[in-house]
DNA sequence: ATCACTGCAAAGTCTTTGCAGTTCC
DNA sequence: GGAACTGCAAAGACTTTGCAGTGAT
């Protein structure tokens, strides 16, 4: 994905591309695994950006769908870089290490899904994340 | 389930059975759809409990087990009484209606992803939501 | 009787908001 | 030029903590 996309997928939605948005993009982009808030101020903080702003940045992104809140149960919520593949986590529940994995299903669970319900005639996205404990915590 | 399986339960992993996290354990049991921790401390209030007091019981209901969080992308956490069926949760994204359904494959899911992945050998619980727009939103 | 538990109050952390000045288009 | 955006500072919301008193076993 090329960088110089950034100010053609902000523009298409409306909104400006300003160094702002385009650093905390760059930041998400970097990042291999989902990063906390925490993270994302104190590199934020290095770009010079107030932690309002990343707030209201952060807004902006989720809405564009660039970037996506994950659950870790990590006590925090997590940011990601939304990529093309539709990937899910695996998070060992003693040390906080994660892996990625993709080919979750969801097309077909979701489609038993909507046999049992009977307000949704569609579902759009969806959340996968699995836990358990790595080689290296599981290895007394 | 009945009612005084709770101060057993409590006993067995070396809690006292207070009237406090009865009362509490109560409030969950009779939520059908995961609360937010508003509506719990509104409830617990009239059960005389201390707002401290309920973010320490929920911290201890959660390491027995008995109650657990998802993120249904409401903004915050809610809250939901552990049952012995594995549910999971259909979540409007516009007017925030929660539905629920069974039957999520995710043995074999997560038996696929274990062969993707190098650090994990085993994977012990799981979360999964899915988003749409209800029948009811849908219609214009 | 003892130690876990709770209420109260305060502090700590996280997130949002108002406003004035600046920047992108 | 004008609306959108940002920094700053303050407020608001959410969650945790210390301590002294209370209650379950």
């Amino acid at each position: 994905m090329k960088t110089n996309y950034f100010p053609e997928l902000l523009h298409k939605a409306g909104y400006k591309a300003t160094p702002g948005r385009l650093a905390l993009l760059e930041i998400l982009k970097a990042g291999t695994e989902p990063m906390s808030i925490q993270e994302i101020l104190k590199k934020a903080r290095t770009a010079s950006l107030d932690q309002a702003t990343v707030y209201r940045i952060l807004s902006v992104l989720e809405k564009l769908g660039a970037v996506k809140q994950v659950n870790l149960r990590h006590g925090h919520a997590d940011y990601e870089f939304v990529d093309p593949k539709d990937h899910h986590h695996i998070v060992c529940v003693v040390c906080k290490r994660v892996e990625d994995f993709t080919g979750c299903g969801a097309e077909d669970v979701a489609e038993q899904a909507l046999k049992q319900v009977k307000s949704f005639s569609k579902i759009t996205q969806h959340s996968l994340e699995f836990f358990g404990v790595c080689k290296k915590c599981a290895r007394p």
